[in-house]
DNA sequence: CAATTAACTCGATCCACATGCTGCG
DNA sequence: ATCGCAGCATGTGGATCGAGTTAAT
């Protein structure tokens, strides 16, 4: 993955879209995900611009760059070079945004050195948006289940109960207040204290709590336990199996890995929202159906938030490891309000043929998932890909070796 | 329907050695 | 507090093996 657009590979990627596996510029991000309903569910959110290769995670209001949760590590935690540096979440969307509407979301995107160039003002300005704008990037499930009064409060009446829409899904954006913001990314720092601080989704819980909407919804502490997880989703299923299942656990999770520690999240019943917010999955790596089910969960949730913009955003990931892999970008299954493989419920009217399909779609991602390797130290993989080897294995210098990777030859 | 066999998948293991890390003076 | 040094631990990729799974008979 490189410093281009996948797409059109001549302009700087700005954009991660994870469903796609692929960065793209903002001008392509809007021309492929615009493209039907179900691209316009991909969560996406901005490429870190030190790997150029994984989402971003947070925002270094100092360096002013993006940095992926690995990037963010190596770059602050893991070095005493710049541990307090202030730090800003970077969100996910989904549907199509206009250039405003970004700007209003990642508000230093206009200013970033990258998003500056000529390129992406350009892909900025091209991604004019008509009159109706919300129809325009709020997909066609998004507005299916603001109009399913049975699942979502009424997304004015959200607005009216803030006010000012843009307070709805921007309140998270501002910048961490300092002690937030220098919360301590370090290795391991999985405790409950660091994930409680960190994750703007407490702030937005706060703000519910306030506005009277999050007291029906409260996780705290929720043990997912196996017992727990059909409390959680409150569905019966005809198969306990399905969701257990490493192929049901995909499906929920989305096509990415959940490491253990990253799987903090608790999740609400399926298609269940809060004032209006859907949950979702603050992490989607994939992960062993086992990590998933024994992890104790703090409330690291991730508050979805469809408001009248439809626009929805979801916070960085509680991931403690910084050697797992990322994933700030939540399953937009979830978000679409219909389980991968069409799970039996009031619901869902899905006839069965779209669950099997759903099933066949999931074999497949999961077929083609990469597990992409983290190395760790470049210049020791710089020489393990040059190393001659027999048989695979090392081999000492001027032994005879049967395959060198350089050369392709073989000397015996 | 159960048992057997073949085909397939996937994780663990091995190798050498430069590099990174730690402790000590 | 800082530097240099020595010694140890680590990690890197391709091939292989074996256990487990799936499909076919």
């Amino acid at each position: 993955m490189g410093y281009h657009c996948d797409f059109c590979g001549e302009q700087r990627s700005i954009v991660y879209c994870r469903s796609d596996a692929a960065s793209l510029c903002l001008s392509c991000d809007r021309n492929v995900h615009s493209a039907n309903a179900l691209s316009r569910r991909h969560s996406r959110t901005l490429v870190c611009e030190r790997c150029n290769s994984q989402p971003a995670f947070v925002r270094c209001i100092e360096e002013k760059i993006s940095l992926c949760q690995n990037c963010d590590w190596m770059g602050h935690a893991g070095t005493n070079i710049s541990p307090a540096h202030k730090r800003q979440a970077v969100h996910c969307y989904s549907g199509c945004p206009s250039a405003a509407e970004l700007s209003e979301i990642w508000s230093f995107l206009l200013d970033s050195p990258s998003a500056g160039d000529s390129a992406c003002e350009q892909g900025m300005g091209s991604m004019s948006i008509s009159g109706n704008k919300q129809r325009d990037w709020q997909g066609p499930q998004e507005k299916n289940n603001s109009e399913d009064a049975s699942f979502l409060v009424e997304a004015d009446d959200l607005l009216n109960v803030n006010g000012d829409k843009t307070v709805v899904w921007m309140e998270s954006l501002t910048p961490l207040d300092s002690k937030l913001q220098n919360v301590d990314l370090s290795a391991g720092s999985s405790s409950s204290a660091m994930h409680k601080e960190f994750l703007p989704q407490e702030k937005g819980r706060a703000k519910c709590e306030d506005d009277g909407l999050y007291g029906a919804f409260n996780v705290d502490e929720v043990d997912l336990g196996i017992e727990n997880y059909e409390e959680l989703f409150g569905i019966a299923l005809d198969n306990p199996e399905q969701l257990f299942d490493n192929e049901g656990i995909d499906g929920l999770f989305g096509p990415n890995d959940m490491s253990s520690s990253d799987c903090q999240g608790a999740y609400p019943p399926e298609g269940s929202s809060v004032g209006g917010m859907k949950m979702q999955p603050a992490c989607s790596n994939a992960a062993s159906a086992d990590s998933v089910i024994s992890c104790k969960t703090e409330p690291n949730l991730c508050f979805m938030r469809q408001a009248h913009s439809g626009l929805s955003f979801s916070g960085p990931t509680g991931e403690s490891s910084a050697g797992d892999y990322q994933d700030c970008g939540a399953s937009s299954m979830l978000n679409m309000g219909e389980p991968p493989w069409g799970l039996p419920g009031p619901e869902s009217s899905a006839p069965p043929s779209s669950r099997s399909d759903a099933v066949m779609r999931y074999r497949e991602k999961k077929k083609t998932r990469k597990f992409e390797k983290r190395v760790r130290y470049a210049t020791r993989k710089a020489r393990a890909d040059v190393r001659r080897r027999v048989k695979g294995r090392f081999v000492r210098a001027g032994d005879a070796y049967d395959y060198d990777p350089l050369s392709e030859s073989r000397s015996c």
